[in-house]
DNA sequence: AACCCGGGGCA
DNA sequence: TGCCCAGGGTT
């Protein structure tokens, strides 16, 4: 990497770069009005969601929490409520937690290493907080990074996923760090895969570093990054909903689970402690088939309406099971895709 | 290193 | 429908 011709040329990649994003750049919250508080949440909400997602959800989120002090004073019922939609709901919990941890430190720390200490804080997100908010010179390696560099470089290098290929173009993207401003170089980079090095149809003619982009010239930057394609698995889930006396039977799951801690859903199969046979008599009917899809799983939920008459003691009366009146659905908080199904279903 | 997290938007 | 997105945690 060191004889890399774009190591050669970094001064001038690295000024190219920053003059476009000082004339390019969107106006987003966290740039507009800076602060440390608005970039963590940002960066936490960023992590795996695109920025026109996060927009809406940033805006009431500084809202409700103003500050850390205020998130850290927050119930956890609170803060995921604030986070319905949004995904991945351990972001929520441990962006509540690192307000917590971080009113409790003496000092906000300024290093990579101090934060990546912090919960939810990993490779990305520590370089991002830090350059951005402190002008510690580290760099951030982000799915648009990964594009960026492999197509300056024209690397060809098949990588198994996209954890793997940043790992292998961090030194590339150390090496080619604004020392001055890393902050700005960072958000430079993240900025020019958003706007400009799109995955498909990227606007090289536009590009303020095309001369200096080995696939740009050659004329096929879309085949970068080489990666492997995703594995999906099929899965299938039996949902039940069941309305008794304006109630509408939910599945709470517990606190500690690995996934959906405390989120309401429709009670699967096994929260009955159902078989397959349960919704092959007369009374259960099908009322619903919902897709939805999660990292290597696409699942189809079946949703048959019971009778509670249906319904044993025995199977009522397990953990997690509670019956919501219609008009307090809202106030609990349900994952996203349920939150929809939910809501089309009552209006049906 | 591999797997999980059970989201959401867009062409 | 397939693929990507300002990833991190666990084993």
């Amino acid at each position: 990497m060191a004889q890399s011709p774009l190591i050669a040329q970094k001064t001038e990649f690295q000024r190219a770069l920053l003059a476009w994003y000082r004339v390019h750049q969107r106006k987003l919250p966290w740039r507009t009005a800076p602060s440390l508080y608005k970039t963590v949440v940002s960066e936490l909400m960023l992590q795996q969601t695109q920025v026109k997602t996060v927009l809406p959800y940033l805006a009431r989120w500084v809202e409700v929490f103003p500050n850390f002090k205020a998130l850290a004073a927050a119930s956890e019922e609170q803060v995921v409520k604030n986070w319905e939609g949004l995904g991945y709901y351990t972001r929520a919990r441990n962006l509540h937690k690192l307000a917590k941890a971080l009113i409790a430190l003496p000092a906000i720390p300024e290093t990579r290493e101090a934060w990546m200490e912090l919960p939810g804080i990993g490779p990305y997100t520590s370089a991002a907080i830090t350059s951005i908010s402190f002008g510690t010179r580290a760099a951030v390696v982000d799915g648009n990074v990964v594009r960026i560099l492999t197509r300056l470089t024209a690397d060809a290098t098949p990588f198994r996923d996209s954890a793997s290929a940043s790992k292998a173009l961090a030194p590339l993207a150390d090496a080619l760090l604004n020392h001055d401003e890393p902050g700005d170089h960072n958000q430079a980079m993240m900025e020019l895969g958003a706007t400009v090095c799109h995955r498909n149809n990227p606007l090289c003619t536009i590009c303020p570093v095309l001369t200096l982009c080995s696939a740009g010239r050659n004329g096929d930057p879309e085949s970068y990054p080489k990666l492997a394609a995703k594995v999906i698995e099929q899965r299938s889930v039996s949902r039940v909903w069941c309305v008794q006396k304006g109630k509408l039977l939910l599945h709470r799951t517990a606190g500690d689970a690995r996934r959906l801690a405390n989120m309401h859903e429709l009670p699967a199969a096994e929260h009955l402690g159902l078989d397959e046979s349960a919704f092959a008599g007369p009374d259960a009917k099908l009322i619903a088939k919902k897709k939805r899809g999660i990292t290597r799983f696409a699942i189809t939920e079946s949703i048959y309406e019971l009778p509670a008459s249906r319904l044993s003691k025995d199977s009522l009366s397990r953990t997690g099971l509670v019956w919501v009146a219609v008009a307090e659905i809202d106030t609990l908080t349900l994952s996203g895709p349920h939150k929809r199904w939910v809501s089309e279903l009552l209006r049906s």
